[in-house]
DNA sequence: GCTCACATGTAATCCGTTACATGATTCT
DNA sequence: AGAATCATGTAACGGATTACATGTGAGC
């Protein structure tokens, strides 16, 4: 049974305890979201999967009216997701990064609009930095409440990346304005 | 006309000369790759679309026997590459990232399989630090040849972005062997 | 003669997002 | 009363990869 990493994002979303999609979704998108992202659309159908599957057990919850399943990690979906972290071999690293394409082909404009991308692009990881700023206490909490380690890790390797490049941008920047112009 | 990502990369690879679908897709490979990925399952039937928007034109070179179609700019799609270029507004900036990923849940598995995990994500970042090295020869001989600034910067940039990730998993390393294991 | 690089394309498939549809509960 | 949050799901769509199918030309 091929599990694909989305679904291995529940499986560890769940090893913290029992949660509904929608908590898994929102807890996606306060901590793996800025290097592994998941919608609605991808975690719904895919713990209808893993149910079958057998890794986690789904139980409705009857709290007043709403509908509410909540679901929890089976010793089988513990070991799936255990065996995936230890596996050895090659790892799935992407990056899509619209603003480097742009930098890349940028002897095509002038002087200040290559000037200008470079800001756009500080600016974007800037406020990924703020974000991630914003998310780190609830990860340090989780640290000195729950032993939880690498989240933390995570959030500060993250801060650290957003802080590289938007580093690399003002040197660049500095960089291109020293230097003469030689439009090609 | 909404332009999709990957015709700005044909677009760019076009305006740096006349060239065939095949070798679009080889330049790709040894320059924007890392950062924006390119399969001829997207080259080709864009390069179809882009000749009906008149962006690019194609003329058949009988040479032999071998078919082979090479594309131009025209002045459309030059007009078109630069303002998206010099554009403001929101960059597609996507990370996915395995390693980082089950980073994440490492708490799950005890310190000997979080340091392998390391090793691991090293070394796959080590290896595309090495891909980048070879090829920034050329993007060096692109600069002093033919004045093409950018895509030497963006090579460079590279090679610094997989630096940094790598002396990150020294550093954690490190940490993670120091301090003592608390398994959860 | 064989293998590798050159060269063009398409079809199936996968992965993922966005938008939509629906409704209850809680907070202001 | 109205807005925000909690909560579940699906359908349409888009973007991209993989595998397949086909054939030429150059070098060993």
């Amino acid at each position: 049974m091929e599990l694909s990493k989305t679904s291995y994002v529940i499986l560890g979303m769940l090893r913290l305890g029992r949660r509904t999609g929608y908590e898994i979704k929102s807890l996606v998108d306060v901590s793996t979201r800025h290097f592994w992202a998941a919608s609605y659309g991808q975690i719904y159908p895919e713990l209808k999967r893993l149910e079958d599957s057998g890794m986690i057990t789904g139980e409705a919850e009857a709290q007043g009216g709403r509908q509410r399943r909540a679901f929890t990690l089976t010793p089988l979906g513990e070991e799936a997701l255990e065996a995936w972290i230890a596996s050895g071999g090659s790892l799935h690293i992407e990056l899509r990064h619209e603003g480097m394409l742009r930098f890349f082909f940028a002897d095509a404009t002038g002087q200040d609009e290559q000037v200008e991308l470079l800001n756009t692009i500080r600016r974007e990881h800037e406020a990924v930095r703020e974000q991630l700023t914003d998310i780190r206490g609830g990860a340090e909490a989780a640290h000195i409440e729950r032993g939880e380690r690498f989240p933390l890790m995570t959030v500060d390797f993250g801060i650290a990346y957003q802080d590289f490049i938007v580093n690399w941008c003002l040197d660049t920047e500095r960089k291109i304005s020293e230097s003469p112009e030689k439009r090609s």
